[in-house]
DNA sequence: GAGACAGATTGGAGCGCTCCAATTGGTCTC
DNA sequence: GAGACCAATTGGAGCGCTCCAATCTGTCTC
């Protein structure tokens, strides 16, 4: 077919220059003569010619590029964290690429390993599901940040919102409408979820409330939700109040209550956890706790600038406060329990 | 800091071998002995030496990477197709890297430009913005695969749900639950959108309800569904049945009708498009069409295949029939509208 | 008018790898 | 035991680029 793609030779020998002075320009080098940057700009644009990454990388040992490994393309606070660090990266001239995590620790493995052999200036993990050891390992191969698993490594850079304290608000909001059994369903071993469980169990205690801990098994789905519901319905006592690990559990757990006959709010109250755009849909209008997503994003994409542009190697761990958003789904507890 | 990433030099010295005997085990080479084959890839293992892809991709002109530009990472939909992009990824040997279009031609083009740079083997371009144009000069000079966006470019391939025939499910369906007073809220300029509109008219058209065409423009956002309900409402005349172009719409579409006292499927049925998880959830329960997403994506990957292995430069275009899946929002026509 | 100096430009080495042609060391054959 | 042959291995060229040191061309200064 074609002769194939031009490289910086072509450029430089239809502009009449040599190749170094094209490389020049092309890295917007300020030591070029107006006159031949326009005549190598020119050469470049007839010829199509775009620069080769790779070889670029091979020879300048840099790519711009960071790599951005999401656990799981389809819940929507990955979409939302994604858009900070876009943002984020753009302003300071890096690209980014992602790979899918597919919500399993091999392909996570598979994803960061694809961004080793390209040689990525920095990966940025969202909501990682290996454990501590294998990040500690993969710090030491490159500039690191991750984002919504908290650690207090010393190698890599960790951005997280405050899981306790959004869950201690969850409770402060239900027990400030006057309701006292306020059960959680957990979200297992998923990403925050040891801490939320634990902020719930705190500010429960903080509130006197030891004896109406309820705490149902579950992990950070839909149906996980559902069944949580079904498991609290079942019990003797029925909560006013169920306090569900994150959103779509919350989504679960609302559609489960609903095809029993029990209204949210006026029953059971209903509360969530992160805010995702599902929580806002009206057919669904979640009260639930706010991460400022796009804002974790442009703080991971900001630590990874500073690890590589500042030099900076010492670890740095931030942690964000979540804000509460209230809608339809949480009211008033039932005057004094009419039912169980 | 440490010396820099071993090279393959290292690993050969290392195991006591030359540089191109490294190369081979790297490739899975047969014609290297067991004896040395086990030697390289202990010292690799020691070393901790990963092949760099650049180099590679340098001295060999391939990367074995798919580039996937996905258009939105908030909708589901892509999510969906992105699994099967990936699966069939896998077992043809290729790795996928994904980049965002954010909604926007602009970096949808970034993104191409950003695997052009990295010399990606292949690119497959998922609910692409940009018009056919740009589109047939990037075929040009990569292999491109466009799903959900119909062409009959000779260039590229394309991957399609027959988006006509969706709507005519749609419209089949409530004509067969009695329905007359069909509207549509149409996905403005959203892929696939005008030929929904299309099958929308000529399905009424051919249940000779050409009388009870009525359209309402409308974009593929929520909100966008529940502002066509809104205007729906004000009809002197109410539909019994509103078709909204995407899921999403839909929910819109249901919420809306909700907050003005309507139920569905009791005073108006609503149907949406694409079947993504947001349909399934129960408190939303849309009856939609659905895409099979994950073959979508398969198919697109195989096309990729064919041309990057078997050298096929013809175009091919493939047109997959939708299927419709009923859930709690449609239902019977009211028994001549009661209202209106 | 010679020396100094800054700006613009260039050739060449080398980044880590693959691929080809060439070499090595057996084993087989007649 | 010479030639043939095969499998295993190797050195070297070269992929497209960046970066460094070297060169070249003016201009300025005294």
């Amino acid at each position: 077919m074609s002769v194939g793609r031009p490289t910086m030779e072509d450029v430089a020998s239809r502009a009449g220059v040599s190749r170094a002075l094209v490389s020049l320009v092309m890295q917007d080098s300020p030591k070029v003569s107006v006159h031949s940057r326009a005549a190598v700009l020119e050469a470049a644009d007839e010829l199509g010619y775009r620069p080769n990454l790779m070889a670029r990388h091979l020879a300048s040992r840099r790519t711009m590029t960071i790599g951005l490994v999401l656990d799981d393309l389809h819940n929507p606070f990955f979409a939302e964290t994604t858009d900070g660090i876009y943002r984020a990266a753009e302003s300071a001239g890096y690209r980014i690429v992602i790979s899918a995590g597919l919500r399993s620790v091999n392909s996570e493995m598979a994803a960061i390993n694809t961004f080793l052999q390209f040689r990525v200036d920095g990966i940025i993990l969202v909501g990682p599901r290996s454990g501590p050891e294998p990040m500690q390992e993969l710090a030491s191969e490159v500039p690191l940040v991750v984002v919504g698993r908290a650690s207090n490594s010393e190698l890599f850079d960790t951005v997280n919102v405050d899981e306790r304290m959004g869950a201690r608000l969850v409770v402060d909001h239900l027990v400030a409408h006057g309701h006292v059994r306020i059960a959680h369903i957990d979200g297992g071993t998923g990403a925050g979820a040891t801490q939320r469980r634990a902020g719930y169990l705190r500010a429960m205690g903080d509130h006197g409330l030891n004896d109406h801990i309820r705490i149902v098994a579950g992990s950070y789905t839909e149906a996980a939700g559902a069944a949580g519901a079904s498991v609290l319905l079942a019990d003797p006592e029925l909560p006013t109040a169920v306090f569900s690990a994150n959103d779509l559990m919350a989504a679960g757990t609302l559609g489960r209550l609903d095809d029993e006959g029990f209204k949210a709010p006026g029953d059971i109250s209903v509360v969530g956890f992160d805010n995702t755009a599902l929580a806002a849909l009206s057919n669904i209008a979640l009260t639930t706790v706010d991460q400022p997503r796009e804002v974790l994003g442009e703080m991971a994409m900001a630590c990874l600038v500073q690890r590589l542009e500042n030099g900076r190697t010492k670890a740095c761990h931030h942690v964000v406060a979540p804000t509460l958003v209230t809608r339809d789904s949480s009211g008033p507890a039932p005057g004094r329990s009419s039912k169980g």
